[in-house]
DNA sequence: GTGTTTGTTATCAA
DNA sequence: CTTGATAACAAACA
């Protein structure tokens, strides 16, 4: 379930592996994942070099040479996985993506495995791999014009921007009947929330996820401006949550779910009052909540 | 077999 | 027209 800190992670890792890097080989193994058709998605990048990596909300921007632009979106699976040059072994396999680094032991195997959806061949040898389980996730080409509409179209101001403050949460409030929770899920109003995160900044903040919107009071709102960007800036620095079955239990480093505190602890004892964290869906979405710390 | 998981869009209802 | 709520999508697991 990658959000916004969890992308932000990817595009800092992919900037410092590939920038510079040119394409020489694409290989589309799932089409539906190429939005532009793989044909004509293979011919767009194969040869040019990438630029530079950015993101807006949990969309991945990477800028290629000849106004070409690749848009990523994991959605709810989807992953990048970059291995070095592949050092071959006897017999001609690949060597375990286990001892490849953490981003190889996220997958927990061998790579290309049956997630994968596209492969990316840098000049070097270096490989990006695209997996994505449930093929929600996409890759599309776009322009530079194309690129700044779909930015523009559907991304609000990002958490980290000074934008976001309690001004700006107090007016896309005002006056409206849909739960806050909802409200923050929208990526036009904020972009990069997701379930997680929200959960986490209406606990911190004190206030249930089921409130009306309109009902925030000025003091809410600057709490929950505040403990957004707390929020979303430390689980950057521990590069992000992984709350997957296959990954909790490996233990990785600098990861955030220890640090969250109702998501995903349905039944548990709250942390801070030791009250029984609820879970309910609001919004079609799981939640997690405290009725007594947040009202 | 059933329910649950989520980011985003499409669709429907008020 | 606006706003809000919900279904749909995809696939795997408990």
């Amino acid at each position: 379930m990658p959000e916004l800190p969890e992308v932000e992670t990817i595009r800092r890792d992919l900037k410092e592996h590939l920038v510079g890097r040119k394409v020489v080989s694409v290989d589309i193994i799932f089409p539906k994942t190429a939005k532009n058709g793989a044909a004509f998605f293979v011919k767009a990048l194969t040869g040019r070099t990438l630029k530079e990596v950015s993101r807006r909300g949990k969309l991945l921007i990477l800028k290629f040479a000849s106004d070409t632009y690749l848009l990523i979106h994991l959605k709810m699976t989807g992953q990048l996985i970059y291995l070095e040059k592949e050092k071959k072994i006897a017999g001609g396999h690949s060597l375990s993506a286990k001892k490849q680094g953490d981003l190889a032991t996220a997958v927990g195997g061998e790579l290309p495995n049956k997630h994968t959806r596209a492969v990316f061949d840098f000049q070097g040898g270096g490989r990006l791999f695209f997996n994505d389980l449930r093929k929600f996730g996409y890759l599309k080409i776009v322009d530079q014009k194309e690129m700044e509409r779909v930015v523009a179209e559907n991304y609000g101001p990002e958490p980290l921007e000074k934008e976001l403050d309690a001004a700006y949460i107090k007016r896309i409030c005002a006056g409206k009947k849909t739960r806050i929770k909802s409200l923050l899920l929208d990526q036009k109003l904020i972009a990069g929330l997701g379930n997680i995160y929200v959960d986490e900044a209406l606990f911190a903040a004190g206030v249930l996820p089921g409130r009306q919107a309109g009902t925030l009071t000025s003091e809410e709102a600057v709490k929950l401006a505040k403990v957004i960007k707390v929020i979303i800036k430390k689980a950057i620095e521990y590069r992000g949550t992984t709350f997957s079955d296959y990954r909790d239990s490996k233990g990785n480093k600098g990861n955030f779910s220890r640090l969250l505190q109702v998501y995903g602890r349905g039944k548990e004892k709250c942390l801070q009052c030791g009250g029984a964290i609820k879970k309910e869906k609001i919004g079609g979405r799981g939640s997690h909540y405290c009725s007594n710390c947040q009202k």
